[in-house]
RNA sequence: GUGUUCGUAGCUCAGCUGGAUAGAGCAACGGCCUUCUAAGCCGUGGGUCGGGGGUUCGAAUCCCUUCGAGCACGCCA
């Protein structure tokens, strides 16, 4: 289905040419004086310079050929050149008719969908997710939420660290402890246990503690060293651990990421594309593309166009070792192969900008992904307290997640039993549910790339701007239909009617006002889409709630005695709550049946 | 030093592919609950869009310059 903009920019077009002028400046845009019209058009001053006609003059032609016009209601040209537009109540109704009975609500699919990967998360094993996974997994997920919903075939990856040096500093630090356990034992040759020699609260502790000993003891960093080489070349019993650590780290991840709502389709990490580096360096050593510098190997990544120096791309430590860049491009190899994206997205913190040029950018040049794949990264800002500085604990620490998770729910719990009265368990998930969206709309509301001050007093509070605002909103809404199906239920007419009826004309104005901002919906999720912009679809549901609420205050829906006006009404607010949840769902959270 | 992002109301943020009087929320103040959830609605006050130039009929938006802040700049990830 067309834009609605598109649509009436058409129409207006149509009388640019009608009127001798070209049709492209037709282009229709939203008032930005609500108190004079609905829309304007500027193309008469525009092509006042074109056609040497004062814009008024043109405006005024347009105008004209616009009388008896069933799109447009009002038209009228003023100084200097406006075009103020006012549209035709039957129009939007049929709009949002045609809206109702498409299942994406009138958002255009693409005529070949598109493989998209978005690589996001990007927690480490064995360390407890803290506050800076939140914004990649909360932005992450709903990016992916929105390409699908845009059409195409997506696949979230969670990208683990799960290889290097952290391997085998537990794995040391658990020899320590146990030394009797068959994985240290290299003359073992029975099976291993299934069940892992320690749980996941052990485990984070061991790894902070191996970590901190590795930097004072020498002897012990070279053990851990030793470790994570015999893992790396596949000694079995070091091995049979790892499988263990990532076993036990991954469950733990599952639960937490599920808190959140949040999904992977691909749970794979760093060392599942270990085995194509050193073919993947041999190749680009043949291609000429890799060469010595300072004894590592790089790949040059500069460009003439270049404003500023870009360092060449390090395939290869002095030591030969690999590094995260080789990781990553293997990654890129790996991803080709298996899935063949057209579109890789990558959530990282906007300080890896500088990074990932020189990734994409070697991975072009060294004909790793094809000169049409899309490789796209969105560096998000820092999450900062209230003092705008970057997020910590009282205590100066990281914030593990979970706690700031539970510390958000115990603060919504508390508010929700404050305002109503409920059982307990009851009130314990919905303020989970609320406290989601709190904080994810927090989040999303802002720009990705712009770092943002975390607050959960403003966050959680039910007033204004916030994801509890939403959320009432349509709970409100849902109230309102279960109420009238009993209605409709014990008057006879049967609750299945529901589905059925249709919509009306907009007879008061926060009526059409609430109607013009459904027309919206296709237009905000596809500049979402192509912009990677989840905070628009966050400004579009806080315009239409403001809408909806504007419109609820001022109709008594329930009470109303005029049967078709009233079924009209509903209809319009089942179409309202589906937008609504609709647009929740893309960024990630959910509404309860009442709040 | 080079590059990069940013600077909009007391605070937190939109708006930036040029358009009329720069918008929200919070905070402050004043109204609206016998009636569908008042977690709401209506209203009042609050701005040299960091400063200065330029392009344009028209600039928060585009260009230049300047001040201020953050961040990044080959063997970490």
């Amino acid at each position: 289905m067309k834009k609605f903009l598109e649509l009436i920019s058409e129409e207006m077009g149509k009388a640019f040419e009608a009127a001798g002028f070209q049709a492209e400046l037709g282009k229709v845009t939203v008032s930005n004086r609500p108190d004079l019209c609905e829309y304007q058009c500027n193309g008469a001053m525009a092509g006042a310079k074109m056609y040497h006609k004062a814009p008024l003059m043109i405006a005024n032609d347009v105008a004209e050929k616009l009388q008896g016009n069933t799109v447009f209601s009002e038209v009228s040209a003023v100084a200097p050149g406006f075009l103020n537009l006012k549209v035709a109540v039957a129009f939007v109704k049929e709009y949002l008719r045609e809206m109702r009975e498409d299942a994406k609500f009138g958002l255009e699919m693409p005529e070949k969908p598109q493989m998209i990967m978005v690589d996001y998360g990007g927690p480490n094993i064995a360390k407890p997710l803290h506050v800076g996974h939140l914004r990649s997994a909360i932005i992450g997920e709903s990016i992916k939420r929105i390409c699908r919903f845009a059409g195409h075939e997506v696949l979230g990856d969670i990208h683990l660290g799960d290889w290097g040096l952290q391997m085998g500093l537990i794995a040391t630090e658990l020899k320590k402890r146990h030394p009797e356990l068959p994985y240290f034992d290299e003359s073992y040759q029975g099976e291993y246990p299934k069940e892992a020699p320690f749980t996941i609260s052990e485990l984070e502790e061991i790894y902070p503690t191996a970590s901190a000993k590795s930097k004072e003891d020498a002897d012990y960093k070279a053990e851990a060293m030793e470790a994570t080489y015999q893992l790396q070349t596949g000694v079995p019993g070091m091995r049979a651990l790892w499988e263990h650590i990532i076993d036990v780290s991954v469950t733990d991840l599952k639960k937490n990421y599920a808190n959140l709502r949040v999904e992977f389709d691909l749970w794979k990490g760093e060392s599942d594309v270990q085995d194509i580096i050193p073919d993947m360096v041999e190749k680009m050593k043949e291609e000429g593309f890799a060469h010595e510098s300072d004894g590592a190997l790089v790949v040059d990544v500069k460009e003439e166009t270049d404003t500023k120096e870009i360092p060449p791309c390090m395939i290869l430590k002095s030591d030969g070792a690999a590094l995260y860049n080789t990781t990553d491009l293997a990654t890129i190899v790996d991803r080709m192969e298996k899935y063949q994206p057209d579109k890789l997205i990558y959530m990282t913190d906007k300080r890896q900008d500088l990074y990932f040029e020189q990734v994409f950018r070697c991975a072009r040049k060294t004909g790793l992904v094809k000169p049409e794949t899309e490789l796209i990264h969105i560096g998000f800002g820092t999450m900062n307290g209230k003092d705008g500085k970057p997020f910590k604990t009282r205590e100066g620490g990281a914030m593990r997640l979970e706690n700031l998770i539970r510390e958000i729910n115990e603060e919504m719990y508390r508010k929700i039993t404050q305002n109503r009265s409920m059982g307990e368990e009851e009130a314990a998930e919905i303020s989970k549910v609320v406290a989601l969206s709190a904080v994810k709309y927090g989040d999303l509301s802002n720009q990705a790339s712009k770092d943002y001050i975390f607050d959960i007093d403003r966050f959680t509070s039910f007033e204004g701007d916030t994801g509890p605002y939403i959320l009432y909103t349509i709970v409100r809404i849902k109230s309102i239909l279960s109420k009238f199906k009993e209605q409709n239920a014990s008057t006879g007419s049967g609750a299945k009617d529901v589905e059925g009826i249709s919509l009306r004309e907009a007879k008061s104005e926060s009526e059409k006002n609430l109607m013009l901002e459904i027309t919206k919906f296709n237009a905000t999720i596809e500049a979402a889409y192509e912009e990677v912009a989840p905070h628009k679809i966050c400004a579009y549901i806080y315009d239409l709630a403001n809408a909806f609420n504007h419109f609820y205050h001022e109709t008594k829906i329930l009470a109303e005695e005029d049967r078709d006006r009233q079924s009209g009404w509903i209809a319009l607010l089942m179409l309202t709550k589906d937008v609504l949840e609709t647009c929740i769902d893309l960024l990630g959270f959910s509404a309860p049946e009442r709040m």
